[in-house]
DNA sequence: AGCACGCCGACT
DNA sequence: GTCGGCGTGCTC
């Protein structure tokens, strides 16, 4: 008898695998998806491994298969276990990242009446509802109880029917929420001969039909029915017409719904590198022609290149290595980044041959799309974070671009992963070559690159086509001593100035500011009161468009008062400053000015990011206002200038990586200027021009900031010298959740001490930043030591605690 | 997650 | 006395 553990999809399983028997005439491997039973449940599973001596007894059997062929590859396998036991996250969440979209299935409860003769008019008033909908569907599902009668009364109401023998409870898998996509084809019934002989006999009575029968006539295979019907401009009913008379038929073919059907793409040549990308290219194409043997270490190459340095070039230029040797590539780009520049750059190099896995695909786009790549019809795929699990086939180059990133830490569901991370393990058990990119590395991976666990490739210069355009000047602005100066505007002297010449000169500028909204806070002036989110309690956000007030954690939207809640006084007052503030103060200032505001008030709708850009690119307006959005990798020759309005607002933040999180955003706005002939300048705006990531970043100096910040982590003992978990427990009770967190927290004390480890040490319990969220309060204990997976294995974790391994952004 | 079992307060 | 609250334990 073989044996199979099995990851069940079921919170019930957590980190654990489940042992079932493998049936005689069933024939199952690991990596395969299966139905399991479980409890009185049907359950997906995925198999792990396969014994001759199951873990735990006695065992039930697996159902059957559920795909033929296994879902998961050895080395998926092998990154799932791993990724379950380093986050502490289950075990199927983690083998659900590698799984085709939308295959995970939950179970649902049903509810049917069984026949007797029952005195009804004893039930209560619940009960007899109940009963009258599951009659009256003949099978009623959990949903639909709970819609009747309330979440809690619906449990206990079923419950207490059960009893009595009224109803039963049965489940069932959700329905399949992707199949493949069938279209109509038409084909001809008749031979070619006695088709054409009867679109002759037709052309005079019915001119259509008989050119859809000639057209059917002249090719062997079918015709889509989409195709056949613009080709001779006719409609259904002449087709439907043709298979009346008995001459064709319509099939139903399954065909791929593509992502990329509507961009135009023309086919990119390599471009010429220069000295500098020859040197940084050379090593990586050695390494993919070296890598496949005995896999010793994973070989990470850190490519360090300054804005413009042109690394996306050599990134193409690997993966066309990579090709040429039989493999394939992966590339990672943060969810922001995944613009339509960035998939027509790929797709141009590699025509028809590059997949794209995005979350605003639809589920059905994103199926094919990953069947393309398993089906090994793709050499790239491009993606977020999650693309890094996709089953590409072959697998030589694993590439992470800005992998700076914060979007690369996945902190809102389990598997909390970094991809980062969990592609450096894919690399250790595939020996796939990764390249790292970025302007500004992080802190940690620049630290693995001067201790040279990484491969440090430098490009340090600008390539423009036409000249050489060194980094722009960067001016940092004193905002203190404008006050002084008494100048109260938002914008200084400097900035104010260069407005002027920019509009002047017919160029264009880019202001950024780290804030939407038009007020950050609004505050009454006689009591002092603040509005703030009534489930969130974080300040309301002032936003002009509507007049209203939003809380940007919930999206509570209220409209903003004329009097003050509290005293009734009409002296309300709007404190700090957004990016419509911005723009207001700008109409105000240069009304001849054409301005477009870009964050993500604006751009909720699917298509809008193209749209704003396309417009400012085309130089329809001469300033754009943005947050974080206008700093990514935009191409833009015409703008001369950045204002940085604020730099000072990532640099409070209550978070050890505050200084890296400026400096690495001051370094891409900056980067933003002079990408054109007329060279540009920037501006910088701050209350604290004095900071070393502010300073840094002025002076294009990556080193300086790095030495200054390695030591900062070295001496407060951060990362990377030392690892960083954080328990968040989450509960309607604020009380509740001291209690529990300070329960946590002496026991792992307890535990440290017990297992006599020197290297951990336990910050709170304190509330989270963000103390209450959605109505729920969340209190948190950060552990900081070495090998905190490992440590918190062993600890027993009850529901309402989430654990981040490695946290980014506290 | 769900559902069992089991133990305490508020009601007919 | 019972109904119903929620703590605890279990699912191969």
């Amino acid at each position: 008898m073989r044996y199979a553990e099995v990851s069940v999809n079921t919170p019930a399983a957590q980190r654990q695998t489940f042992s079932y028997a493998i049936p005689s005439g069933l024939s199952i491997d690991v990596g395969q998806a299966v139905y399991v039973p479980f409890g009185e449940k049907v359950v997906q599973g995925i198999v792990l491994e396969l014994t001759d001596v199951p873990a735990f007894e006695p065992t039930r059997d697996i159902i059957g298969a559920i795909d033929s062929q296994p879902l998961l590859s050895r080395e998926h396998v092998l990154l799932a276990k791993w990724l379950s036991n380093y986050y502490l996250s289950p075990l199927f969440d983690a083998a659900a990242l590698m799984l085709p979209p939308g295959f995970e299935r939950r179970v649902l409860t049903f509810i049917s009446p069984i026949h007797s003769n029952f005195d009804i008019q004893s039930l209560n008033e619940h009960q007899r509802r109940l009963l009258e909908l599951a009659k009256q569907k003949g099978k009623a599902s959990l949903s639909e109880v709970e819609k009747l009668l309330g979440k809690k009364r619906a449990l206990n109401t079923i419950s207490q029917l059960i009893r009595l023998g009224l109803i039963a409870r049965t489940y069932e898998l959700e329905k399949v929420k992707v199949k493949p996509k069938k279209a109509p084809y038409l084909c001809l019934t008749v031979t070619t001969e006695k088709a054409r002989e009867t679109a002759e006999k037709l052309a005079k009575k019915a001119p259509k039909q008989a050119a859809l029968l000639k057209l059917l006539s002249e090719q062997s295979s079918p015709w889509s029915l989409a195709e056949a019907k613009l080709k001779v401009s006719c409609d259904k009913l002449t087709a439907d017409a043709l298979v009346q008379k008995g001459l064709a038929s319509i099939i139903y073919i399954e065909v791929r719904r593509e992502p990329l059907a509507h961009y135009n793409i023309t086919p990119s040549e390599p471009l010429n590198l220069t000295s500098a990308q020859e040197s940084v290219l050379k090593p990586i194409q050695s390494s993919l022609k070296e890598a496949g043997g005995e896999i010793t270490r994973p070989t990470v190459f850190l490519l360090h290149g300054v804005t413009a340095s042109g690394k996306t070039e050599i990134y193409l230029q690997a993966l066309a290595e990579a090709v040429k040797l039989g493999k394939r590539g992966i590339v990672l780009v943060p969810e922001i980044a995944l613009t339509p520049q960035t998939i027509e750059r790929f797709s141009a190099r590699f025509p028809g041959r590059v997949a794209i896995l995005h979350s605003q695909l639809s589920l059905g786009e994103q199926f094919d799309e990953w069947q393309r790549i398993r089906n090994g019809e793709v050499d790239v795929v491009v993606g977020p974070r999650s693309a890094l699990f996709a089953p590409q086939p072959n697998l030589g180059l694993l590439i992470i671009d800005e992998e700076h990133e914060w979007t690369y830490k996945q902190h809102d569901q389990s598997p909390r992963y970094h991809a980062r991370d969990a592609a450096i393990k894919l690399a250790e058990l595939t020996g796939v070559v990764v390249i790292l990119g970025s302007a500004t590395p992080s802190t940690e991976t620049y630290y693995c690159g001067q201790r040279d666990d990484y491969r440090l490739l430098q490009l340090p210069e600008r390539v423009v086509p036409t000249e050489n355009a060194p980094l722009p000047k960067v001016e940092v602005v004193d905002l203190r001593e404008e006050l002084k100066a008494g100048n109260r505007s938002i914008f200084s002297r400097a900035l104010s100035q260069a407005i002027s010449q920019v509009l002047t000169n017919r160029e264009q500028a880019i202001l950024f500011l780290n804030r939407r909204g038009a007020a950050t806070a609004i505050q009454c002036r006689n009591c002092g009161f603040a509005l703030k989110c009534k489930r969130c309690d974080i300040p309301l956000t002032y936003h002009l468009d509507a007049d209203s007030l939003i809380c940007h954690r919930c999206n509570y939207q209220t409209k903003a008062p004329q009097i003050c809640p509290n005293c009734l006084s009409r002296r309300i007052r709007y404190l700090g400053i957004g990016t419509e503030k911005v723009e207001e103060e700008l109409k105000s200032a240069f009304p001849q000015a054409r301005l477009l505001r870009w964050d993500s008030d604006v751009t909720q709708r699917r298509h809008s990011h193209e749209a704003i850009l396309n417009k400012f690119r085309s130089h329809e307006a001469d300033i754009l206002i943005g947050t974080q959005m206008v700093a990514k990798g935009l191409d833009l020759p015409l703008v001369t200038l950045v204002g940085v309005v604020v730099a000072d607002t990532s640099l409070n933040l209550p978070d050890f990586r505050a200084g890296e999180r400026t400096f690495q955003l001051l370094s891409q706005v900056a980067g933003r200027a002079g990408r054109g002939p007329s060279g540009g300048q920037v501006i910088i705006q701050t209350y604290c021009p004095e900071h070393y990531a502010v300073q840094a970043a002025a002076k294009h100096d990556y080193a300086s900031f790095y030495e200054q910040e390695i030591n900062f982590r070295r001496q407060l003992r951060e990362p990377p010298f030392t690892q960083l978990a954080c328990l968040t427990y989450t509960h309607t009770n604020d009380n509740r959740c001291r209690e529990e967190a300070e329960k946590m927290a002496r026991l792992i004390t307890e535990e440290r001490d017990a297992r006599g480890i020197a290297d951990l040490s336990l910050v709170g319990p304190a509330p989270a930043f963000m103390h209450r969220l959605r109505g729920r309060y969340r209190w948190q204990v950060i552990l900081r030591g070495s090998y905190l997976s490992t440590f918190l294995t062993g600890i027993p974790f009850p529901q309402g605690w989430t654990i981040d391994i490695d946290p980014v952004g506290l």
